[in-house]
Order: structure tokens, then sequence, then C-alpha cells
DNA sequence: CTTGCTTATGCAACAAGTTGCATAGCAAGA
DNA sequence: TCTTGCTATGCAACTTGTTGCATAAGCAAG
């Protein structure tokens, strides 16, 4: 998988400049795919040379003209054929982790500020998700017509859904790493 | 982050070759941060330079011999420095998410057969850590001393607790997507 | 006795991701 | 007017991570 694929993404859901890639990046798209606005300005530069995408300036007021970046046949193509492509399950990269593994050799209840602020980064979240859920959700259309644009809202859904899971499950978590490094807090 | 903080909580808990860590990596410790043999050898060399690690020619019947290595006190210094400061909450990469958002522009229900291995792979993970929790953690001992070894087992137990929680959530959520891809389904 | 597997270590080249900096227009407020 | 902040794009340098290949010893199977 390359950030080629999420731009592609992102770009048949709506065309945009590199600003608005790199703002979708921060959310949406951004809940489990993250790019810096780096990443995204490279990646539209090899795109547009390889005719995955086309280009349109965009004068605008009140601020500097934008370039349009929209999906072209070829990049349509190209993420078709990734479609059809098995990839591998992911593997996972959770400093946390490393670092309960490695509060042993240190004071385990020193650990526990962090874990908290990590929580409470996680409670964010969630409740972002959930007001995003009841913003562009809240309608219940799931008897409705299942034509294209649809597909595209309830895959969206669908997706937003397992963000909300995977948060639910890390406070569940994160709590259960709380109650475990309470337990080795020196007696007074 | 650092690949160095994760090879110097395994080497605490356990010293060993570039070799074993390789393997640690594909279980263990890989269960939440992966690493390739080539990474480990690197930051080994790097470690070393540093004065972070110790090494140890350990000649071997039958098979070449092996440097093993065992964290040093600059090493443990470090460790406890990168342990005190906060990190990020870790930024996900979901490739699998954005195939499904993508799935939108092709045809959905073309996804399934994925979605099916990656529930399939989540399944099989999720055995292995339960099996490895019956293995390593069966005894209740959790009324039991709070002695450094013990915060190691407990804390190692927490993160173990945490992948069971993962792959639990993760095997629902795909469920849920597959629901979602089966409604897709064009009528016979 | 050759082929393939496992242990064990490593180089080199390449691809991907991060960080710091630069530019430039315009708006709002001190 | 000066600073701050937002939109908008980009270069250059650096750090990480991946992939392919190479070596070398021993073991087991055919």
């Amino acid at each position: 998988m390359a950030i080629e694929h999420a731009i592609l993404v992102s770009l048949l859901e709506q065309p945009g400049s590199g600003y608005e890639l790199a703002r979708r990046f921060e959310r949406s798209i951004g809940y489990f795919w993250t790019a810096t606005h780096q990443q995204i300005y490279r990646a539209l530069k090899r795109m547009e040379t390889d005719g995955w995408v086309d280009v349109r300036e965009v004068p605008q007021r009140g601020r500097p003209d934008k370039k349009e970046y929209s999906v072209a046949d070829l990049g349509r193509a190209a993420l078709t054929s990734w479609l059809h492509d098995p990839i591998e399950p992911e593997s996972v990269r959770h400093d946390l982790a490393v670092k309960i593994r490695g509060a042993a050799f240190d004071d385990p209840s020193a650990l526990i500020r962090e874990v908290d602020r990590h929580r409470q980064a996680h409670t964010d979240r969630l409740a972002r998700y959930l007001a995003g859920e009841e913003r562009d959700f809240a309608d219940r259309t799931d008897g409705g017509p299942y034509g294209p644009a649809h597909a595209e809202r309830e895959l969206q859904h669908a997706v937003l859904r397992g963000g909300i899971a995977y948060e639910r499950m890390m406070i569940a978590w994160l709590d259960d790493v709380l109650a475990t490094l309470h337990r080795f807090r020196p007696e007074r």
C-alpha cells in the first residue's frame, strides 16, 4: 500500500488541492491513514507525471490560487488494480505497549500520568467520531436504495464504525492498564 | 520512539543475539512492534557504538557462533529517560480501511474475499494470543507478591490483554464490514 | 552428495517518511 | 504598522524502513 491509493480514494470522494487533502488527512481519511503535507505534495507530483490525476488551476479570491486535482482514467485503473490485489494484514506499532513493558524496569507507577494522557486522547477522538457519525449518518436510511452513491456513504460509515470500535477498545484497555499500574504504587 | 527502545526492553527481559531478537519480533514484542532482521542488526551496531549494549561472543556447537547482547548502564539510562518523555498517541495506518472506502468506486462485493482473509488472519492471531496467555499466565497469582519480577510478568500480561482485545475488536468489526458488503451483492 | 532448511550476520540500494525551512498573499487585531 | 495566523505550495536534508543479495556452518532427507 502506498499513499497514492489513499489519495486516489480521497480525490474520488471529492476532488481537491494538496492543501485540502492534507486537511482531510488530519480528519476523516487521517483516522486510519496519516500523511504530512510533504508526502501529499510529492505524491501528487508523481501521480501527475504518471497521468493518474488531472490538474486544474483554480484562482481564488482572498487567498492564493490552488491546484485542484481530480482522478484521471489511469489513476482509476491503478486503484482498481490495487483493490483486486490482496494485501497483508497490517502490522501494528504501539509505542505505548513498549513503554508499558519497559515500565517493569523503572517505576511502573510513573507511567500512570502518561497512560492517563493517552486515555484522554482516545476519549477525545471517540467524541469526535461520535459527533461525526451523528452529523453525517444520523438518518436511518439503511433500508433505502443501493446505488453507487449509497455504497460510498455506507462504506464510509462502516469505516467510521471501525474507528469508534477501536477507540472504545483502547479506552477499556487503558483502564485495565491503569488498574494494573495502580497496583504497583508504593504503599504509604 | 525508535526501534532502539523496543530492543532495550526486549534485552532487559532477556539478553540475546540479533537473530534471537528478530524472532522475538515475530512474536511477543512483534505483536505491537514489527522489525526486520536488517533493522535490528543495524540498530544493535549503533547501540554498541553508543555504549548502550554490551556484546559477548558465544561459541555454539552445531551452529554458528552468536553475539549475545545485553543492556549496559548507558542503555538503561536511555530507556529510563525515554520512559519519562511523553509520546504522541499513535497514528494508525489501516490499508484495509482505505480499500473499504475505495470499494465504493469499484465492485464492493469483490472485497468480500479479501475481508474474509483478514478476518481469518485476526482469528488466527487471537488463537495464538489466547494460547500464549494460557501457557504463560494461567496460574492466578494476582494476589501474590509485588516484586520487580512480578511487575514484569503483570505488565507483559496487560499488554497481551491489549492484543487480545484488539483482535476481538477487529473480528467483530470485520463481521460488521462483511455484513455491509453483502448488502451490495448483485441480486440474481 | 546434492538439495533444502535453520541458525547467524551483514552490505548495498532503494523507497518512504520526517523535519526544518522558505515563500507568498491576504485578513484581523494590537 | 507590525505581528500573528491561515491558505497554499514547495525544496533539501535527514532518518527509517524495505528488499535483494551474500556468506557460512551444520543438519536431515533422498
